[in-house]
DNA sequence: TATTAATTGCGACTTAGTCGCATTCAGTAA
DNA sequence: TTACTGAATGCGACTAAGTCGCAATTAATA
């Protein structure tokens, strides 16, 4: 995927701040929070905020809130389930699930909580 | 339902602060966080979080974390889900949607979040 | 290359939640 | 009813996520 392609049309620049940041979120394979950022780059708190806020705002990424406090950050694609796990906190990407609808309610987000398979004993 | 037979058989003293967190648990439609029981008793935060702590590891309320970076907790009845506006932070209880199964988890939490019925426009 | 609005980094701040400690209290036993 | 004791409370200090204002820097354009 390439970062001039994501930014393409949308009306912010490509600093080296944000080329860094969508970086990372193109590799990762799960929802990253800023912890996880501040261990693989050097990059201020509010810099980081802003930029997914504003990603956000793009819908270039999506993010939500963990067991742990911590909000999660990835890019935005087909929207698809989370689990979290209530043991070891770790999140996946659940894809293979139907959207639940209730009627009135417009839902884009589903997130599942439990025990994963490691911590399911 | 009985504050007494809550605490029957539960391995904790029932002091006057549990008692008040409790009757404001049973009345409550609605998962609540610490603002919610601070603006109705005078409790002293340590007092409200290291209680909830305590309830839930007795299975007498669950929780879990909302939109707005706080903690929710209600009493701990049957499984349902909750959904939460990503508009107005409202959480609703959901209790008419079947249970989601993914293979080697265990599901015992499901957060919906989207747009309620009065946001949806 | 010069210009300028947008972005960055810094520090101060806010707020949810935790922790240690001295005081108080619920439950038991006399 | 009273005395005892381990558990619970309230307080203050602390931690950590996230926000905000401001001065310095930088990306994009002409």
């Amino acid at each position: 995927m390439k970062i001039e392609k994501i930014i393409e049309h949308k009306n912010i620049k490509l600093t080296s701040a944000r080329h860094e940041l969508l970086e990372l979120f193109i590799e990762a394979t799960k929802p990253i929070s800023f912890e996880d950022v501040k261990n693989r780059l050097t990059m201020d708190k509010a810099t980081f905020y802003r930029n997914v806020s504003i990603f956000e705002k793009e819908a270039i990424v999506s993010s939500f809130e963990s067991n742990d406090k911590k909000r999660y950050f990835e890019l935005y694609k087909t929207p698809h389930a989370h689990f979290i796990c209530n043991t070891c906190n770790k999140i996946e990407c659940i894809t293979d699930v139907n959207p639940i609808k209730i009627p009135g309610y417009k839902i884009v987000d589903m997130i599942f909580k439990g025990d994963c398979k490691e911590c399911n004993n």
